[in-house]
DNA sequence: TCTGGGGTCCTAGGACCC
DNA sequence: TCTGGGGTCCTAGGACCC
């Protein structure tokens, strides 16, 4: 029989991992913030009875949760990312290809078998997730990657379906497309939900029997492709292993405005030492660097500026980066402006092996040699010992700007001082 | 006072070339 | 004074994703 497709996710990652960490929060409402505690990005299902909306900036609800006696918890990337990696790598043995899609969900594919029901192997695969990393999963089942998403829906939707639901052996899937609102669709953003909106276009199933003519003067190729895959052709491929990034960007808001250049230069240089440690760490080097900072959208007078550069020769030594980076601060600071949030995109990148020396390369060989010794030195410090051990001067020492987590709990998988105690007696 | 961060893909339009 | 057609490459910006 054909292929399946599967898309297998976590319910509610980030909350569900500080449920899996802390037992006590087990069955009560939880919500994860954002980056700097700005808003809500995950919330259990008591949280979500409650009816505590997704992206709810913090600050305006923070009276509201106290008062249902929600636990609020700030991100904590260190213990979502490495659940993620326990995740995936326990989904591999279940499936014959795995796509790892984004940090709390992957599509599979896998061979239907001869009685065409796959509702024993997916109860296998939920149970022993449940079992091994304590959290719970969703499985969509359908002949393409948007039709997955659309069964992954329904399975998380209707407790009937137990986390599982397999659109592939609806005989009609009709009546399951048109309860599917067309803004809930994989690839349907605000503007082109609107669109269909505006012509009547309300469901998946309207999605994918309108005129295509029409689709593709509003949507281009993509929205071909999206009509195609919910007639159950698939056109989006698998992929596996991770492909090259193209570019790589770091950027973070303040805990507080910030109006003075020298915080802002120091800002900006803490964003471009941590690109360059995600640039080695991909093996990759960047031809071009863009430096933007921006005022709060949500206050008059919005600044927004970018400078870039490009560099003689591609690099990934921080020394590099900054000597690039720090001139082009000069250029987008503006006096007075109360600067809300700035980042750093390194573009142009290049695997560091196939990287052709410049013919006027800075550097000599055994000089590049040392440089390069050096920034793996420094590398292997930080991972040890922890984030900033070494630190460049250009970061400034005690930064009045880092972002808010006031609300972190442990790092329970990665970090030794963390780990989880037992109490027994 | 306080509103996330990090990506990809596609298209339109300008510059430039023959 | 008249001023084509077709191609490539690059960039900016829109749209979308989690």
């Amino acid at each position: 029989m054909a292929d399946v497709l599967a898309l297998i996710d976590a319910n509610n990652f980030y909350a569900s991992c500080e449920q899996a960490f802390d037992p006590a929060l087990i069955g009560r409402p939880v919500v994860v913030l954002s980056n700097n505690d700005g808003c809500v990005v995950s919330r259990s299902s008591e949280a979500r009875q409650l009816g505590i909306g997704m992206g709810k900036p913090y600050f305006q609800i923070a009276g509201q949760l106290a008062s249902h006696g929600v636990v609020v918890r700030s991100s904590n990337y260190a213990l979502y990312g490495d659940m993620s990696q326990r995740l995936m790598s326990s989904l591999e043995p279940f499936v014959a290809e795995l796509e790892v899609y984004s940090i709390d969900e992957a599509f599979a594919r896998l061979p239907r078998p001869r009685c065409g029901d796959l509702s024993s192997w997916a109860a296998e695969l939920r149970s022993r997730i449940r079992h091994n990393l304590g959290l719970p999963i969703a499985i969509g089942l359908a002949p393409s990657k948007v039709l997955a998403k659309v069964a992954n829906r329904i399975a998380k939707g209707d407790r009937c379906h137990a986390g599982v639901f397999d659109l592939g052996r609806e005989i009609n899937p009709d009546p399951w497309l048109e309860q599917t609102p067309v803004e809930e669709i994989w690839g349907v953003g605000r503007q082109l939900g609107r669109w269909c909106r505006l012509r009547g276009i309300a469901n998946a199933r309207q999605l994918r029997d309108m005129a295509s003519g029409e689709l593709r003067a509003k949507a281009g190729v993509v929205g071909l492709r999206l009509q195609l895959e919910l007639q159950g052709v698939s056109c989006l491929p698998l992929e596996e292993g991770p492909t090259a990034k193209r570019e790589t960007c770091v950027s973070r808001s303040f805990s507080r405005p910030i109006t003075d250049a020298g915080e802002l230069r120091q800002a900006v240089a803490s964003y471009v030492v941590r690109a360059a440690e995600k640039l080695r760490h991909q093996r990759q080097c960047s031809g071009r660097l863009t430096v933007f900072a921006r005022t709060s959208p949500f206050s008059p007078g919005f600044y927004s500026q970018a400078a870039g550069t490009s560099l003689p020769v591609a690099s990934n030594d921080t020394a590099v980066l900054l000597q690039a980076a720090l001139p082009l601060v000069a250029l987008i600071y503006r006096p007075h402006k109360r600067f809300a949030k700035a980042g750093v995109l390194l573009q142009d990148l290049q695997s560091q092996e196939q990287l052709q020396h410049h013919l006027l390369a800075p550097l000599p060989e055994a000089e590049q040699q040392r440089r390069a010794d050096l920034m793996q030195r420094i590398d292997g410090l930080n991972r040890r010992y922890g984030r900033g051990t070494v630190q460049w001067a250009a970061c400034g020492l005690t930064p009045g700007w880092m972002m808010r987590r006031e609300q972190l709990s442990r790092a329970a998988t990665t970090r030794l001082a963390d780990l989880p105690t037992a109490w027994a007696r």
